[in-house]
DNA sequence: TGCCAGGCCCTCTTTAGGGCCTT
């Protein structure tokens, strides 16, 4: 009997970023990344590493991430660590929770040192919102206990945060698989969810089941 | 000079405003 291959265009890099604030066009920069790779439904691969901005953060970040200036004196510079992340990612496609924040950075930090990416972003935050609608909010720690996920209990650092994001992800996939009878889900199709009025998500659900 | 994110999404909306989510 032949066995059913898995796609290669199902692997994503679920990443997450750590920053010195909320925006790479008022100078903000990445000091921290984590991602995982999911393939098959397991994670199969980690990156993870602080960089040194060049700047240093506020104490609110400080207190935030528990990444303190000291540490990232002692880190790789930005250019090291991200030529290496867009490495890990090759051409694959990416999620992150609330994906617009970490592309933003992703697309900032890449044009710093002339690098580009292929892949597609789709957000978990969006998915959510329509696959957990009763959830008490978004947040991912709320999304997380909601659902029972694994979590080493870390919040509020990148390689945590990433690996949780990655078991959100593929809790809805499975949820989504269970509730709709849809045995293949593509990254398109969770692309396109996150597009959909959160009050047309079960007709257009059933008419990909 | 002083200020500064930005996109999604709901509603007492659409000629707008404000909460959510990320650090």
């Amino acid at each position: 009997m032949k066995q059913r291959q898995h796609r290669p265009a199902d692997t994503v890099i679920v990443l997450d970023f750590e920053t010195s604030g909320l925006s790479p066009g008022m100078g903000d920069r990445v000091i921290e990344v984590g991602a995982v790779r999911v393939e098959a439904g397991s994670i199969t691969g980690r990156f993870q590493s602080l960089m040194n901005p060049g700047i240093r953060v506020s104490e609110f970040i400080e207190d935030y991430t528990g990444i303190t200036n000291r540490m990232l004196q002692a880190a790789p510079s930005c250019r090291t660590v991200m030529a290496g992340f867009a490495d890990f990612i090759n051409d694959h496609h990416l999620v992150a929770h609330n994906a617009s924040f970490d592309q933003r950075f992703l697309d900032a930090e890449c044009q710093r040192i002339r690098r580009r990416y292929a892949g597609a972003f789709a957000c978990s935050m969006l998915a959510a919102r329509r696959v957990y609608p009763d959830a008490p909010n978004h947040k991912l720690g709320t999304l997380v206990a909601y659902n029972r996920l694994p979590t080493s209990g870390t919040f509020h650092r990148a390689l945590a945060d990433a690996e949780m994001t990655a078991h959100l992800w593929l809790g809805m996939l499975r949820d989504i698989r269970e509730r709709y009878g849809i045995r293949h889900i593509a990254f398109s199709l969770m692309q396109e969810l996150t597009r959909v009025p959160k009050a047309a998500v079960g007709r257009f659900m059933r008419q990909r089941g």
